[in-house]
DNA sequence: TGAAATTTTGCATTTCATGTAGTTTTGTGG
DNA sequence: CCACAAAACTACATGAAATGCAAAATTTCA
């Protein structure tokens, strides 16, 4: 099949990328809600109906490029190494994410842009959250076949839920009060790891006994144990 | 001023239930796409536009209830206990609120139907999201007034975007796989517990010097202590 | 060059959502 | 019981998002 990407292939590139960067430019001069999709393909110079055809909706155009990130972080997990504690696979896979985030220039500037308008209108927050959400379910996924044996879904669930959930909800809140990208990124990063800290100390508790799991599910093996718990009186 | 609700708002209560519940049958009937709000409001017998002045879109009509356990959450917060530790009021408010959902057998009824729902429809899902994502900023907020001098902003988020993040996480995939309400309720506590039990044998690490954060923010006290730290070499 | 495949386009249509202006219903005071 | 003010509702018009479809236009390849 063709190596070289083609003449079809490259026109398609710069029509998307003619798409979104008019986009952008629209949404910082007049606002998200103020700028039409026809203008949009007006300003890209195509037809509105091709907007369509490279963007399922108005708010896709500014989510396409994360998928790349994401990626990166499955990609780590999947390459667990020799040895490696699920906690330190962990702890591994979200300082290359937030590394790679932190280095790259070109995209901090577009971030910026971006992270202004979803904290401002809803309803891209809310497709922000959704693309969020999804990854956490592809990271367990990925986690629990990098850790087959160690982790059933509930623990997985919860030990990603838990990472990614203190990791965002700190860095939206930081970026919420107008805090600098590396303010946000560098409160994000310590809120994981505080997370991270206290499921270090602390393997998961005995497995319950009647919980059927599909898969056998027994009690992760973590690095090192201590203080069993003393549980505060009652509910 | 007046005491009983009055006629006026009566009926207004009547109207707005009337069309939750004709938004409920039809959505299952045929499905939340192809239903449009005409044939809500007509089957509630009132116009389309004031379908609007009731709910400002569509989707609301699915989450306007949802508003009561995220107060009753959000009061058990700020009714903290004398000499009752950070985590330990954590604790009590998710058991109450997963108490509260467990119990309430016509709530549950309703929250088959609003979960299928969220779980096939992509907007409803986002939907969900921000407001989970709202409630937990709220939590947040509720925490560090309950307990000031005891949490900067970034552990007060770490803490609850863990606790609740796993919650959210561990429930929404058992959901996703088909599980009972019962089901998805055990594990979205237990994820929590979990998260909380970690949590609580580790106190969060010491201060970092360097972060100026509006309000103080010393080192958290909690209960008890135990080993310091083990803070991970470096990043 | 010419035919096949694919992309783009214009147009029609549907639905969500909002603004406006006018009518009906409700609460209140004489 | 009536009249008047406030509110709730309705009908109508409008704008924009999104989708389907068939006719051009463009690229690919023989």
């Amino acid at each position: 099949m063709g190596e070289m990407p083609g003449l079809r292939e490259r026109k398609k590139l710069r029509t998307r990328r003619a798409l979104t960067a008019a986009a952008l430019r629209l949404f910082m001069e007049k606002g998200y809600e103020q700028t039409t999709v026809s203008e949009i393909a007006m300003a890209a110079d195509v037809s509105t109906r091709t907007f369509f055809s490279y963007f399922a909706s108005k708010e896709e155009v500014l989510f396409h490029t994360s998928r790349e990130h994401i990626d990166r972080a499955l990609r780590t997990v999947a390459e667990r190494r020799a040895g490696e504690s699920v906690i330190g696979l962990l702890t591994r896979a979200i300082d290359a994410t937030f590394d790679a985030l932190a280095d790259n220039p070109e995209i901090r500037r577009n971030v910026m842009v971006v992270n202004h308008l979803v904290m401002t209108v809803p309803s891209l927050q809310a497709h922000a959250l959704l693309l969020l959400f999804d990854t956490q379910r592809e990271l367990v996924e990925a986690l629990r076949r990098a850790c087959p044996d160690e982790l059933d879904l509930t623990q997985a669930a919860a030990v990603v839920g838990g990472v990614v959930g203190a990791a965002k909800l700190a860095g939206f809140i930081r970026a919420n009060r107008g805090d600098t990208p590396e303010e946000v990124l560098a409160a994000g990063r310590e809120a994981a790891e505080m997370t991270l800290a206290a499921l270090r100390a602390v393997p998961p508790p005995p497995s319950r006994p009647a919980r059927d799991d599909t898969e056998p599910g027994r009690p992760p093996g973590h690095g090192r144990r201590e203080s069993g718990g003393d549980d505060p009186p009652g509910r």
